[in-house]
Parts: C-alpha cells; structure tokens; sequence
DNA sequence: AAATAGTTTGACCGATTGCTATGATTTTGT
DNA sequence: ACAAAATCATAGCAATCGGTCAAACTATTT
C-alpha cells in the first residue's frame, strides 16, 4: 500500500527529472524514449510502463513547470515598496534559473517552437502579468518610480533572469568558469538588480534624482 | 558554367535557409532531413546530392551564423560617443533579432544543448566582447558613464535582444499581436534602450546626474 | 502456501531515420 | 548534333523510432 505507492511516486519522479533534462537539450522530437530511459536508469518497456505516451509525459511535465513557476514568480502580491519588490524579484528568479538551468531550458524550447502545447496555460501566465502591470502603475502613477512601459519592463526582466540558464554554456566561456565551477550569482544578481532598478530611477538605498 | 555555377548557389542557399528554419524549430536531432528537403521543396536524396551529411549541413549553418553575428554586431569599433553607440548596437541587435528570429533561435538551441559544436567559434567570440569591455572600460575611467560591470553589461543587452526572437511567441500572446501582425519594433527598441542607458547614467539627450 | 496483483523483461511491430546505389533525365561544352 | 557531365527520382539499405506483447518475475493478500 504505502511502500508501494511510494515507490511509484519515486520513479514518477525519477522519469520527470530524467525527461526534463533530456527534453531541455533535445526537445521533444529530438528526444528518443529510449534516451530518457537511460537518462532514468531504466528499460525503455518500463518506462513505457509507466508514461501513457512520449507526448503525455512532455505536456505533463510543461504542466508541472508552469504551475510551479505561477507559485515561485509573481511580483504582483508584494505589498512592499518598488525597490524590494524589484529586488526580491529578480533574486528569486535568477537563482531558480541558475539553480534549475533545465526548467528553464525545457521552457525555452516550447516557446521557442512555437509554443504549440501552451495555450492551456496561456490565460493563467497573462493574467499575472496584467495583474503586475496593475501594481507598476499604480507604482508611477503614485511617483514612486519613474515612467515604465510595465509590460516591455517585464519581459525584459524575464529575458535576462532566463538568459543566464538558457546561455549557461557561452555564459561560462565569457566568465572563463569551468563546466563544473559555480557561476558567480553574487556578481549577476548585483549587476541584474542595479540594471532594472536604475531603470525606475530607484537604487538598494531608495529614490533618485 | 556561370549559369550553372548560379543555380547550384541559389540551391544551396535555398537549402540553407530552409534547414535554418527548421533546426531552429526541433534542433539538430529533432529535424528530420526529409523535413528539410520539404522545407525546401525538393526531393531527400536531392537535398543529400547537394549535402555530405546532416551533421556538416549543420555545422555550416552554425558557421555561417557566427561569421554574420560577427560582422554585424560589434560595439567596439565605434568610434562615437557612449550615448550613440550602445542606442545603434541595440536597435541593430533588436531588428536583426525581429528580422530573422530563426537565427537567433537556432543559435540558442546551440548553445542550449552544451554548445558542443562551437568551440571552433568562442575564440573570436571571446575577443569582440574583451574588445568591446575595454571600450566600456575607457568610458568608466574618461567619467563618460557610471561604472557599469562591462562584461555582464553586454550579456545583459544580449539577453534582452535575444529574447524577443526566441520568445517570440510569448511576447505576441502578451502584446495581444497576431501570428501575422508585426511587433511594435519602435515601442521595443525605445524601452531596451532606455533600460542600458539609465544603467550607465545616459539618457537620449546627453549624461545625467 | 496458494492465489492474486504489480512490475520487469526481451522480443517484436510497422514506421521513420540518415544515407546510398542505380538508372533515367537534363544540361553542358564542343 | 553528340558525348560528357551534372542532376534527378525510384527504390532500398541497416538502424532506430514510439509503442506493444506475453511471459517471467516479485510482492502482497488471503
């Protein structure tokens, strides 16, 4: 009963985790079953045993990342000034990113496909994003921070948090950091944060000009 | 002999455009050379008369990428003050990326994969962008600009133009464009450039603060 | 201990993979 | 006009693709 269960859920996992690091480096035509197999440490039957189909088991896993991402990453629920808000957002998000490369590469991939299996989750994903617009305005309209296109600026916050997992790899030859050597977080977030927070006239200490 | 020479040309450009359609949507192991001879509207064993193999197709893709990139896009070289070149490396960068969003994309998948097929390629690419930080650097130290990380500085402006070619489809969906409507190049163009040049203390008219 | 349920296995299916052999067809230089 | 060269399409190669199957195996319940 329990154990059973348990060991279930453990190779659902097992597969999960195995699928998304495959998927993220070869999409999901270029993924063989075959190959998640290996990456899983089972027989390709087994995991046939286990996933209903190759398409299932990729549209099960953008469900999972994109539920996960709605509960990590909205700045809309922050009742704090801008500047931590801000802060808080782009810490968050860069070290998921650099944390989890693969997430983000997986997610990468489908858009960059075309994003054929994402209109289920489309809505959910824009409402956020309006919601957060919402607060920007209310932000420069109450002159907490300087003018902002509140879409444009968050997109542009996503496209460099998401970069540093996306180009890890010409991210480590520019840094000159070996494969195995940890990126230095400290130095992105810093220069990441200054970057978005000048953009609303604001620094870590408070307001400008 | 010329008209010959002419014809197998325009093929092989056809063929090259049509593969770089195609790995940038599935990659290099999800494309199928059967589906890059439909793309190009010609036969497999046509499109393997003309090829080696799909691999080396690949790789001269990749290398006609890189050399493009890096003749196009170098901030060194300008000669121009802060203000005016980093507003022309991003509205180039920008339309490139909008222009021909595949090639962006296909060199993300690259380097998403591990980038295994670029070593060739990093040595050059290293040097423009040292090349480019010693620019920055000499503004620093004339007081043309705040102090800025250069090397981060320029990932950053990367990330950004980057990203509305590879998340094309999500930045649609989230302006409420169309497949076959264009972008708002201008609206996106204008903020980008906003954002890297409060960074370093610019603005369009001149320095502040 | 017998019966039952859940899991793993290797063999196998038709379809597709990258790629080639070969002969037909077209284009070319003379 | 004719031979040589280049280009094309048909058919086919072994290998791999996603997925299935029944039989072997293991664990659990009675």
């Amino acid at each position: 009963m329990t154990a059973a269960e348990k060991k279930r859920r453990e190779m659902r996992e097992t597969i999960r985790d195995a699928s998304i690091r495959e998927f993220a480096r070869n999409g999901l035509a270029g993924t063989s079953t075959q190959a998640i197999a290996d990456a899983a440490g089972i027989t390709k039957a087994q995991l046939h045993y286990y996933i209903s189909s190759k398409e299932e088991l990729y549209q099960e896993v953008l469900r999972y990342i994109v539920e996960q991402w709605r509960e990590i990453f909205f700045l809309a629920a922050s009742p704090e000034d801008p500047a931590t808000a801000i802060s808080r957002y782009i810490e968050q998000k860069l070290k998921h990113a650099l944390e989890y490369p693969d997430i983000s590469r997986f997610f990468a991939r489908e858009i960059a496909r075309g994003a054929p299996e994402m209109s289920p989750h489309w809505c959910g994903l824009r409402k956020a994003v309006e919601e957060a617009s919402g607060v920007i305005n209310r932000w420069i309209e109450g002159g907490k921070i300087k003018p902002v296109d509140p879409l444009l600026f968050q997109i542009n916050m996503w496209a460099v948090t998401q970069h540093y997992a996306e180009y890890e790899a010409q991210v480590r030859v520019l840094m000159n950091k070996a494969a195995d050597a940890p990126l230095d977080d400290g130095r992105i977030i810093k220069e990441a944060t200054t970057l978005f927070l000048l953009r609303c006239g604001l620094t870590e200490e408070g307001m400008v000009s």
